[in-house]
RNA sequence: GCUCUGGUGGUGGAAUUGGUAGACACGCAGGACUUAAAAUCCUGUGACCUUAACAGUCGUGCGGGUUCAAGUCCCGCCCGGAGUACCA
């Protein structure tokens, strides 16, 4: 009987649907392991032969540990929300729920012709209410958490607010340095959070949640019409589309995925996961240690002059401004006697200083202030002796809006005067003057540095074109210069900024500040290479030790100041930076003479003892933003009452999906679910109109897998604590930053939430290889250009038919190997051609113009090659040829139905069968390594399989017995198992069919057909080509699949051998081998050797040196 | 630029701890079977030199080094692929 791959595939694969064979067990007495694939986005395009290539190897392992007597789970779903359903639905006006579903019955369709062990029982899709009940629910689950700095982890928002009700909140809850939206929270107390309201709480509180809506620069994509996460943007442009980006203000819901930095960065240090990707991450969330420094403003012109447009005295907040002044105006009649004083010296600029009294900063009123100074004077009376707290936090207030309060007793003014105006008169000529300070700004420029060391070597401070206090500085004579400068800066793309690295712009806001230590002057310039969303947002430029600030100093012609002194090579600062963490400081006051490393330790500890700054940590990653303006993806579980986002209940879960009659914006540029008709909750409250980004749902998903049907968790608690985590996990270093970083946030999350006991969700994870496509190109020249070739040919005299000069020639197609010859490259281009029309690099003339013709593109081309021209239709042969060789090049690129290279695979199960895809797909080389799918092997592979049915029959009968296996049998199989198991532990499946070809191609030798030896063969060749496996397993008899049947146990025994053939070298060259026994000492062995007949040849009468026996190696002879 | 990764016959690749480089497969060449083709089977196949045969020399991107012995370890370079990029 022949080896029918259909049948038996089909056959096979219908029995494992019905009897339901890979079912993962709930309650098991075995050792558990979880296979996981990462979740595919069913695309229209189907499968290609790439996608199966890891699905493969993790139903290997799959079926592998299922013989190994464990309990399995490998599941499959569909990641189906998302982005490219959407723009069909945009383009067709079909409902992405429809094309969704139809594309995931492809993909079905297409896994199960392979023979996949998956548990369908398990199936998910994100885009399923049952799902994404699930996904709001945690979204829900986060935005009622805080990130606890104290305890290191993730908190119900009910423990924040405890703190807030007894110690307030001091500014000090938020030690890490991103997100920028923490800046602006100003410190409170217990008493004053009792006395906010719903909304003032509401929005303190969004400062913390791990969910949260904040206002943030985010990646505006036009062109799709909503936000995208720095992992999805890529060079500038959209990573789905290459769509333009540009940075835009925006209030998003976001992930505070930032207070976890460090926590992913050290967990990746216990994972197995590979070093290119542990490396990703790592860059990705990019620590840095260094400082922040702090840099005072020095007094600048007047407001008039800098062109302020806002009165410097205007220091109320503008919301209860009116209020105030008329608390203010009354409050200046009855004065106390002390106020009074003290009014009486100050006024009229009697200490060289204008004073104002009863004026409004912020929210209070002050009794005295001096802007200039920055100085507050408050006279406290005896009832502000009981209140002593409240004045505590007054102070903080406007110690916090920048300004300097001293406070005085009545009884002190009374009884002193002189002194407290001593007292106010030194505090003043003490303090240097400060510029006007913005609402709730600081008089203040901090910029972080990783090189503290360097800070004598500042010579300009360069703050990014967005920095909060650019418009505030900038006097007026650069007014116009500056904001011409960040008009233009903000104008441009991400793309068009990224691409103009090189060009060095920037513009000097005319103001200085004071150097910290020195206290000498320097100026403040604009860059744009400083950017906005790392660190402060400003630099402290070191021209002489970094190579930006370098470029930046020489364009602008500044100071290069050296302060470090390279003692590990020549260097010449007059061409470039130093910029290396090696030499020795100068010109650096307490820190000369220290190495770098030293220094920047004394550096910091310097700052912070002079209360300058602090030593910190910074890190590049930033928070996640989480809403999209799109309509295929999870409703947020949010509505707005009275301006403040309430969550729903669980009990209210799922919120589902509307029905919209366009999946496009409103006319007010409303994301689409604006649209959807009375879809209110309860009727009157708005709901959220951005649903969640597409890794969302994928954030969880291997959870859900653990107990996909609960209606009342996510998964039940003790089958998460069952499966704990993923074993092994599968899939393309695409995700490296992207989903693979949000599933480890989500984990450790949920894990300190208390929902599971795993903080990370995959413990091993295996990078597949992309496997590329070959393309076929054919050179194409187009428009003007082709009437210049067409001059050229007929120089060449190439054309001999007079129709070819017609002047509506449009489109000429060139054979490649003209084109090399010619040299023509830049003539033209390569266009892609469906590799079905090509063969051995000679397009079929006939079904390329087929498709020209249906592109429209056919009419007045021409053909071109070495044997004549195809034109209109007419063959036009030279020398006498009767047939055209149009030769196209094949180029290796990635697989994709624009390049017409697409190979997928059921074409290879429909010619083949779905073990030899299998099996070649393994067999093409390493897994994780990339290469382009060709066929070329895949005969050997199939030829192996039909070698292996033939080991069962002999004339077309069945023909297997029972006889004793001789010890060459044995040790075959042995053999075959060691390297099996060994194979399969370490992920090298490609060694694997190599050694099942030896195995078959040495029992085929020996004769093979004992029932002990090909029984045990079929368990080995299962994981990988499971169907023939089953089918003779049941030929030998077997009613129960194959699939649990225990996996072959190594005996060593079979493999002793009583000789070894020793290779014998002379001075490490190999010369000839000798037949020993493996019993000998190597005393025995040498002695043998030297006595060897051929061993006097190579001696050539010497005496060897010394002889080196590795037992059961090798021989080395040193003459 | 930085980080990761790779470089072995005509091709895909093997060599797991330093121990006979090129397993296995494709391709190619020759042969058997066949009217023929397909399928199948057998033989050969790194390069060079040489031969009747043996034998010999070179050989894992390049240049050094360590070692009895290096594709494998160390130092310095070259080239390809991927990621990332004014990240202070």
């Amino acid at each position: 009987m022949e080896y029918h791959f259909k049948e038996i595939e089909q056959k096979w694969q219908a029995r494992w649907a019905k009897d339901k064979t890979f079912r993962a067990e709930n309650n098991s007495a075995k050792p558990k392991y979880y296979v996981l694939d990462m979740f595919p986005y069913p695309s229209g395009a189907g499968l290609h032969v790439g996608h199966p290539l890891g699905y493969i190897a993790s139903d290997i392992m799959a079926r592998y540990k299922r013989h190994k007597g464990f309990n399995v789970l490998h599941p499959m779903g569909y990641d189906s929300f998302g982005l490219p359903a959407e723009q069909y639905a945009i383009q067709t006006g079909q409902h992405p729920a429809v094309t969704t579903e139809q594309n995931i019955k492809r993909y079905r369709e297409q896994l199960d012709k392979i023979g996949f062990s998956f548990d369908w029982d398990r199936e998910v899709r994100t885009s399923d209410p049952k799902y994404y009940k699930w996904t709001q629910w945690i979204f829900i689950q986060l935005f009622n958490s805080w990130y606890n700095p104290r305890n290191n982890k993730a908190e119900p928002i009910s423990t924040l607010i405890a703190v807030f009700e007894t110690e307030g909140f001091k500014g000090s809850d938020h030690n890490i340095l991103t997100g920028d939206i923490e800046k602006d929270l100003v410190p409170f107390t217990a008493t004053d959070w009792k006395s906010f309201d719903a909304k003032k709480r509401s929005d303190i509180l969004m400062h913390f949640r791990l969910a949260y809506l904040g206002e943030a620069y985010v990646n505006w994509c036009p062109a799709l019409g909503t936000v995208l996460a720095n992992d999805e943007v890529k060079d500038g442009v959209s990573e789905r589309g290459g769509h333009p980006v540009e940075r835009k203000l925006m209030k998003q819901w976001s992930m505070r995925i930032t207070t976890y930095a460090q926590r992913l960065l050290d967990g990746l240090d216990d994972i197995d996961w590979t070093d290119s990707l542990k490396e990703a991450q790592r860059n990705w969330i990019g620590r840095s240690e260094g400082a922040s420094l702090e840099f005072g403003l020095i007094p600048g012109p007047s407001p008039k002059e800098k062109g302020v447009d806002k009165p410097r005295w205007q220091t109320a907040d503008p919301a209860i401004y009116d209020i105030l002044k008329k608390y203010a105006r009354e409050n200046r009649r009855p004065q106390t006697e002390a106020e009074d004083l003290v009014w009486q010296q100050v006024r009229n600029n009697k200490l060289g200083f204008k004073f104002r009294r009863q004026h409004a900063v912020g929210t209070y009123i002050a009794d005295f202030i001096c802007l200039e100074k920055g100085l507050i004077v408050e006279i406290d009376g005896e009832i502000h002796e009981l209140t002593k707290e409240r004045d505590e936090n007054r102070t903080a207030v406007l110690e916090q809006l920048g300004f300097k309060v001293i406070r005085f007793t009545n009884a002190e003014v009374k009884q002193n005067i002189n002194d407290v105006i001593a007292r106010i008169r030194e505090v003043c000529n003490s303090t240097p003057s400060q510029m006007e300070r913005g609402q709730g700004g600081e008089a203040k420029i901090t910029v972080f540095t990783t090189r503290p060391d360097t800070v004598f070597g500042v010579s300009f401070v360069t703050l990014a074109p967005e920095h909060e206090l650019v418009d505030v500085i900038t006097t007026a004579e650069q007014k116009q210069a500056v904001n011409d400068y960040v008009t233009k800066a903000k104008n441009r793309s991400e793309r068009e900024r990224q691409a103009d690295v090189n060009t060095i712009s920037g513009v000097f806001t005319g103001a200085f500040v004071e150097h910290p230590f020195t206290g000498k002057p320097v100026p403040v310039w604009i860059g744009d290479y400083v950017l906005a969303g790392y660190g402060t947002g400003a630099v402290m430029a070191v021209p002489a030790h970094d190579e930006r600030d370098y470029k930046f100093a020489k364009h602008f012609n500044l100071p290069l100041p050296q302060v470090i002194e390279p003692t590990s090579a020549e260097h010449d600062f007059a061409k470039d930076a130093w910029g290396e963490k090696e030499g020795k400081l100068i010109n650096s006051d307490f820190l000369n003479g220290l190495d770098v490393k030293a220094a920047i330790k004394k550096a910091i500890a310097e700052i912070e003892a002079r209360g300058l700054g602090k030593g910190k940590v910074n890190y590049r990653l930033r928070d996640a933003v989480f809403g999209r303006q799109r309509y295929w993806g999870e409703p947020i579980p949010v509505y707005y009452k009275d301006g403040i986002p309430q969550v729903l209940a669980d009990h209210e879960l799922p919120l589902v999906l509307p029905e919209v009659d366009k999946f496009l914006p409103t006319e007010d540029g409303e994301p689409p679910l604006a649209r959807a008709k009375d879809w209110k909750y309860k009727g009157q409250y708005d709901y959220e109109w951005t649903t969640m980004p597409g890794w969302a749902g994928s954030s969880w998903y291997f959870l859900r897998y653990m107990d996909a049907q609960n209606e009342n968790a996510f998964a039940d608690k003790k089958l998460a604590d069952y499966w704990q985590n993923v074993d092994l996990y599968i899939g393309g270093s695409e995700h490296a930053t992207g989903h693979l970083l949000y599933v480890r946030f989500w984990t450790k999350a949920l894990k300190d939430l208390g929902f599971i006991g795993v903080d990370e969700p995959a413990k091993k994870l295996i990078n597949q290889g992309m496997i590329q496509g070959t393309s076929e190109k054919v050179f194409m020249v187009t428009g003007s250009k082709s009437q210049i070739a067409i001059e050229y040919f007929r120089n060449k005299v190439l054309f001999t038919h007079q129709g070819l000069y017609h002047k509506s020639v449009r489109n000429i197609f060139i054979s490649s190997e003209i084109v090399l010859s010619e040299k023509l490259e830049d003539g033209g281009e390569f266009v892609n051609v469906p590799i079905e029309f090509v063969n051995n690099n000679i397009v079929d003339i006939e079904q390329f113009k087929l498709r020209l013709v249906q592109n429209g593109l056919f009419e007045n081309s021409i053909i071109v090659t070495k044997q004549g021209y195809f034109y209109n239709g007419e063959y036009l042969f030279l020398d006498g040829n009767t047939e055209l060789l149009f030769r196209s090049r094949s180029e290796v690129e990635k697989m994709s139905k624009s390049k017409w290279n697409v190979q997928t695979p059921d074409e290879i199960c429909e010619k083949f069968g779905a073990d030899t895809l299998r099996l070649y797909e393994m067999f093409l080389g390493p897994l994780e390594q990339s290469k382009p799918w060709n066929t070329n092997g895949i005969t050997g592979v199939a030829g192996f399989l039909k070698k292996l049915w033939r080991l069962f029959y002999a004339g077309g009968e069945f023909n297997v017995n029972d006889a004793e296996p001789t010890k060459s049998e044995l040790k075959t199989l042995h053999k075959t198992i060691k390297k099996i198991t060994d194979d399969i532990e370490r992920f090298s499946f490609n060694t694997s069919v190599s050694n099942f070809m030896i195995c078959v191609n040495e029992l085929m030798e020996q004769k093979c057909n004992k029932r002990v030896i090909l029984e045990q063969l079929l368990v080995l060749v299962s994981p990988y080509a499971p169907h023939i496996a089953e089918e003779l397993w049941e030929k030998l008899g077997h009613k129960e699949s194959i699939s649990t049947a225990a996996f072959p146990v190594f005996n060593e025994a079979y493999l002793v051998e009583d000789s070894f053939s020793y290779p014998v070298s002379f001075n490490g060259k190999v010369r000839f081998n000798i037949d020993l026994a493996t019993t000998l000492s190597p005393q025995e062995v040498e002695k043998l050797v030297l006595e060897a007949e051929q061993t006097q040849k190579y001696l050539e009468g010497k005496a060897p040196k010394k002889v080196i026996v590795v037992p059961k190696r090798i021989v080395n002879v040193v003459v």
